[in-house]
DNA sequence: CGGCCGCTTGATGCAGATCAAGCCGTGTGG
DNA sequence: CCACACGGCTTGATCTGCATCAAGCGGCCG
């Protein structure tokens, strides 16, 4: 295995307020993985071994029902951490991790994070900040489902995945990873049938243009309208 | 103010692992108010000064929409930790907390936050491990509303405030709070009218008696059956 | 005693699921 | 290097669960 560096991780936020002496403790109990596209990083129901950062890449979190149904819980970006389960009190994932194009992370034993919550605060502080957030975002999203209709849902998803993981082209912005119908389908509580018919209406009208697992934002400003519900419909 | 003492909150399960000397360091730096029901704790959007302890009452968490719709996010049961934005990373409250019925709660400032997570670790850990429940739980609704039909979640809604707050009833079990067809409606994201018919319906087999602002659940076993999809309609 | 709040129940409408059929581009194996 | 199979996408037709609209009831509280 190369030998890791506190380069790799220093400047990530999650970090933010630490000494590069106690960087390069925990960079030095770490292990490092690279994932090829569509392989499983953690499994749910699983014992939650590792806890992870993401390095490169981007993951897909998904909720499996017993009835086979998949529903998207949350996209990783790379600087992101996953898996870690054994912070919030659980013995096992809660959902599958999936690698949206090929990864790497950084790995470390879930039996490390008592010790590293003792001795490294700030980045203590930081998980669980970013926990915060994420709570946030699903008590968000279970309003969203509760009150807007799937075209401002799908709107508001597209606006997330492009603040999240934007990349500006000369045609507007570009979602960076591979994302079907069927994905955005999972995200926002409907069906690949219905987001192709939305998608094509938007493309009619200007919006966005989209291909095979490819979809740019032309004009960001008049999809957040869509995703208030402040535009009728043609 | 009456002194306050230990015994009020030793032996809840957030403050398991503690020193007696530590929650008596505790309990003395907070005050105690009671909530008149329907009253305020604290409001959406507002400067988040305190965090609480519920002690005695039920206390509905509710997200309003800038349309003026209303979700409920949760219901906090006695024993509970409410408010604890700061601990999150939020310097606001990111709902409105009501009293269901009259409340006694304990309310410390937000800025001993940090100095009770330096020095009570079991505390700390506790109270991460209940956010980790938490965000389980709003995962689990959003797959909940993405998957299920209406009947379904409000079967699994019940189900729910009968494991939390159901009282043995010589009818069966009561949730032991006012609770109308709104609120229902309100947490599961339908309308009254349809929480009503189907409320009418399974009091028609013999599944729940309910009536203004109560609800008991006769039959959890059949309900359950209901909530899992595994049942047709008659 | 009267008004209001919570509830019920019928009638109607529609957003979006489901059913169905076919297209296109891409990677693969012969 | 070509054929063809498969995965992702499109688009029409139909169906339906639930919202919405509408009206009225009853019991609790002031």
């Amino acid at each position: 295995m190369a030998s890791l560096d506190r380069s790799l991780i220093a400047g990530l936020s999650i970090f933010e307020g630490m000494a590069a002496a106690d960087l390069d403790r925990m960079v030095g109990q770490a292990r490092s993985a690279r994932i090829a596209k569509d392989h499983l990083i953690f499994e749910q129901e699983q014992d939650a071994h590792s806890f992870f950062l993401l390095l490169d890449g981007h993951v897909r979190v998904v909720r499996s029902t017993p009835e086979g149904q998949d529903v998207t819980v949350r996209y990783i970006s790379p600087g992101e951490l996953l898996g870690i389960a054994h912070a919030l009190g659980r013995a096992t994932y809660p959902a599958n991790a999936i690698a949206a194009v090929d990864c790497v992370v950084l790995a470390w034993p879930s039996q490390l994070w008592p010790t590293f919550a003792a001795n490294f605060p700030s980045f203590t502080a930081n998980t669980y900040k970013s926990v915060g957030t994420r709570l946030q975002d699903a008590h968000t999203r279970v309003v969203e489902m509760s009150t807007e209709q799937v075209e401002q849902r799908i709107a508001h998803a597209l606006l997330k995945l492009v603040k999240q993981s934007g990349r500006k082209t000369e045609e507007g912005i570009l979602i960076d990873f591979p994302i079907s119908r069927q994905d955005i389908a999972e995200m926002t509580g409907t069906t690949l049938h219905t987001v192709s018919r939305l998608l094509s209406a938007w493309e009619g009208q200007g919006l966005v243009k989209s291909g095979r697992q490819k979809v740019t934002v032309v004009e960001p400003h008049r999809l957040l309208l869509v995703a208030e519900g402040r535009v009728e419909k043609g």
